[in-house]
DNA sequence: CGGCTTACG
DNA sequence: CGTAG
DNA sequence: GCCG
């Protein structure tokens, strides 16, 4: 490969660093280091140059004092001026025999003091939290995988029986029975899977009610009269919240493609465009039957010309595709503006500052020539992009919730929690945890306690990073008058080290008091239309706002007299959200049956 | 043709 | 502007 | 994009 061998001779004295690789590719890579007469030393304190497969400057900080070295940015007396290069300079120098550019791969530089010790492997743990989370990663990785697959069966497996004794998710059960026959199984594919192993029926191409013969889409059943439809289609009801919306939908491809689409305007911070799309999306979502005809989808609230027209070509096109998502999905700048707007910390408009402005077209750009300018969430959500990516399965879900109310449970006796978001509402999978926390007696919610808690659970290792820490609650005024500007809960929007997966997951605690529990429950189950709804339906229909904290009247901010959301002394949490629920005149919908999306 | 959830940091 | 449901 |  390489004619030419590359002279390194130049280099200061340079250490490798071992980080994420396996041992024969370290030992590759220090040979052909070697034979570009590379002088490498095997005592990181006499280096100056670091090489390794690292791109975030603060783990190569730890990576450093890892290894006995004490870093610190700025110059000190006698301190030595080191940097770090990605490997990646190294192996695409190396392949193509041609030294590229060393300054743009510098991952870090710094400055560190000689080290006191300088043994190699003692690893200094100063800094006793990090240096336990961040230890031996590649092996944890390794390990978590091994793990992961291992588990994946048996957790599929006990998820079916599971017996969730405080919450309402034996209606998964009942969602099964419900939609048991055949159709899509989009969200749960896995366990459909698992217990019909060789059921090929519930993933095919084509609905029941259609299909294609010579070209030609021929309906197979006569349309839907819209007598025969639910009421909320006869009433063209649009408000999501008055239907239940089960999570599996019999039009899930469809809607997946619409879902591109509203992403798109997500992306280009097109408000009405989302809003539009997040309608007629909850609206399918809610619609029980496969959908056959265009006028079929026209007479659906939220649903008109357009998403006619987009049902029409879906319907008629040979693979059941739309252009616009195939011309979204290859244009490189949805691609990107995707990618990072899934950054944590970085939305629409983010996004199209990295990739317009910035130029920055993958995350590995933004790492390697924005990293200084993320914010600290930002960067938050860089190093643990992978880790926020991977789905969180009900098991470990639960098994967080745990900790933090155990955790909840020691500073004030009694407390207890729900698991909400998404996980209340059924999925499978989820992407962050949230939990909230309560307690029948008032005064044991307040006075910092989150505070106390996040500190806790820091302390015990837990909690490695604190995104936000919400404002305490304020003693009595959220009682009985809702006063803008002390509406809020007291929450935290934290890192977690999960025990078991030991990956980093998002999880938000929510402190409510017990006056506010219905509410709080209704809003933060979701799904984000379902809320969107809630709020407009108690206004539209009652001129009444409708917040976590409860339900309050515009004109006097007085909570509205006969809504009581209070969880009481041998009541479960969710009564007092069903009372709210009954309250503001909506019938009771089950968590599972919000699944707006 | 105006309106589209709403508040905090 | 970004986050939360 | 759809509704009132």
């Amino acid at each position: 490969m390489s004619s030419t061998p590359l002279d390194l001779s130049h280099l200061p004295p340079t250490f490798l660093l071992p980080t994420r690789l396996a041992q024969p590719k370290a030992n590759e890579i220090s040979s052909q280091l070697r034979s570009c007469k590379c002088p490498l030393t095997s005592n990181p304190a006499d280096a100056s140059l670091f090489v390794g497969d690292i791109n975030m400057p603060k783990r190569c900080e730890f990576e450093l004092r890892g290894r006995g070295l004490s870093v610190c940015s700025k110059m000190a007396p006698d301190a030595k001026k080191v940097r770090v290069v990605k490997l990646k300079w190294f192996t695409e120098s190396h392949k193509n025999s041609k030294l590229l550019p060393i300054d743009e791969y510098i991952v870090f530089a710094g400055y560190v003091q000689p080290s006191k010790r300088p043994s190699p492997m003692s690893s200094e743990q100063s800094e006793e939290q990090e240096g336990a989370l961040e230890k031996d990663v590649a092996e944890r990785q390794l390990k978590k995988e091994v793990l992961r697959r291992a588990r994946l069966d048996r957790v599929r497996d006990r998820e079916e029986k599971e017996h969730d004794t405080r919450d309402d998710i034996r209606k998964l059960q009942d969602m099964k029975l419900l939609y048991a026959a055949g159709r899509r199984r989009r969200g749960i594919d896995g366990l459909v899977a698992m217990s019909e192993p060789g059921s090929e029926n519930g993933t095919r191409k084509s609905t029941p009610e259609y299909e294609e013969r010579q070209g030609e889409v021929v309906s197979r059943v006569r349309p839907r009269l819209l007598k025969e439809m639910p009421d909320w289609v006869q009433q063209h009801n649009k408000y999501s919240c008055c239907r239940p919306t089960p999570l599996i939908s019999p039009n899930a491809e469809f809607i997946s493609l619409l879902d591109t689409i509203k992403l798109s305007r997500t992306l280009t911070s097109d408000g009405v465009g989302i809003r539009a799309y997040s309608t007629k999306i909850a609206t399918l979502q809610a619609y029980p039957y496969p959908l056959v005809s265009p006028s079929e989808v026209s007479l659906l609230p939220g649903c008109d010309g357009k998403s006619s027209a987009l049902f029409q070509e879906y319907m008629t096109s040979p693979d059941h595709s739309l252009a616009v998502v195939r011309e979204l999905e290859k244009s490189p700048s949805f691609s990107a503006l995707k990618l990072f707007s899934s950054i944590w910390g970085v939305g629409p408009a983010g996004a199209r500052e990295f990739f317009y402005d910035r130029g920055w077209k993958t995350l590995e750009d933004v790492v390697d020539h924005g990293w200084g300018q993320l914010t600290r969430a930002q960067q938050i959500g860089v190093k643990y992009f992978d880790e926020f990516q991977s789905p969180i399965s009900r098991n470990e879900a639960r098994e967080i919730a745990a900790v933090v109310g155990k955790a909840a449970g020691k500073l004030r006796a009694g407390m207890d929690y729900t698991i909400v978001g998404g996980y209340r509402r059924g999925k499978m999978e989820i992407h962050d945890v949230d939990i909230i926390l309560s307690h029948t007696t008032h005064t044991m919610t307040t006075g910092g306690v989150v505070k106390e808690l996040v500190l806790e659970l820091e302390a015990s290792g837990h909690i490695t990073h604190t995104l936000h820490l919400g404002r305490e609650l304020n003693n009595t005024t959220t009682i009985n008058t809702h006063s803008y500007g002390f509406d809020s809960l007291e929450k935290a929007l934290v890192v977690f080290l999960a025990p078991t997966s030991g990956l980093h997951r998002r999880v938000d605690i929510i402190l409510v008091p017990p006056v506010s529990v219905g509410s709080a429950l209704l809003g933060w189950t979701g799904g984000t239309t379902f809320e969107r709804d809630l709020r407009l339906w108690c206004d539209k229909e009652h001129g009444w706002k409708f917040t976590s904290e409860g339900v309050f009247e515009r004109i006097t901010g007085r909570r509205v007299a006969g809504i009581d959301g209070t969880w009481r002394v041998g009541e479960k949490m969710v009564e007092a959200e069903r009372r709210v629920m009954e309250g503001v005149g909506l019938r009771w919908l089950e968590p599972c049956e919000r699944c707006t999306g």
